[in-house]
DNA sequence: ACGCTATTGCAACGCACTTGCATTTGTCAA
DNA sequence: TTGACAAATGCAAGTGCGTTGCAATAGCGT
């Protein structure tokens, strides 16, 4: 795993880069995304950035989440409640399974389902720029399997 | 295909075994779902049905909508822009395929792709209850093939 | 240290969708 | 048919997430 402090030293040179500026605020929530495992949304980030700097505005984290996507430092998702959710982008490309019970989100990624997806897109006269996949799914007991339990 | 008529029919006996009542509206929203062969969303649906009968307000759209789905007449999607787009439900299983360019909605369904989801979520040790999959995709040109084109 | 302008906080706004309430209207029983 | 009761409707107000106009603040190059 890469240091938060490298990462988000980076990023700080890729504004500069963009004419923008790394704020105190920016840095902030930059760090909040870096320590983050799971997959916040504006109001848990803000949460989480208030209680180090109770100055920060909820309007400045919408915007801010605007800056870094659009730098690509982040990723965006929506699921099903439809509230935009952020994860850093420094990962490889991957999909989600979320737990219908807990909300819990597991990352995963394959191959072969990107490849089914080009190949379908192809057969449809497509070209396939990007994708959505998310899978519900409920845990399974161990030991409980088919009907006859 | 079925008949519309049919359609409205067979649904409104569902409706009373559930104690709910056929009104006009519900009947003119589901003759404008039956018609329908995109995914309009409750604006675009409203607009249609208004036109049969301006008496009609947006908040039984949205009311109407919820109580079709709970009865399993209607499927609901929201792709990128967030807001719930209805289809009947009355067909097989499919995803859906968006072109980025004119935002046309193109059906598709893969066995393999179904059978792949579920694999994967028996790897991570769930049972898949459901999956959301939406291709991007840009139309392809015939001929051109290839970076040398 | 100075000045330019990006960025911020705040409050107001936009948009999709929901809801409280008084009124209308299906539906079922007589 | 008619009557009555609960479900459904229209309207207007309310939610919730996200955006934006504006005046004040603060990065950053000089």
């Amino acid at each position: 795993m890469t240091g938060i402090a490298q990462r988000v030293a980076g990023f700080e040179g890729q504004l500069r880069d963009a004419g923008l500026r790394m704020t105190q605020q920016r840095r902030l929530i930059l760090r909040v995304l870096a320590e983050a495992d799971d997959h916040p949304d504006a109001k848990g980030i803000f949460t989480r950035a208030f209680a180090l700097d109770p100055t920060l505005s909820l309007s400045t984290v919408y915007r801010t989440m605007k800056v870094l996507e659009t730098q690509g430092a982040i990723e965006r998702h929506a699921f099903e409640d439809g509230v935009s959710r952020y994860e850093h982008a420094d990962q490889e490309h991957h999909d989600h399974l979320i737990d219908v019970e807990s909300g819990e989100v597991i990352e995963f990624s394959s191959d072969a389902i990107e490849e089914l997806q080009r190949r379908i897109a192809a057969e449809l006269g497509y070209e396939l720029v990007r994708h959505r996949l998310e899978l519900y799914g409920r845990k399974k007991r161990p030991g409980v399997r088919g009907k006859k339990g």
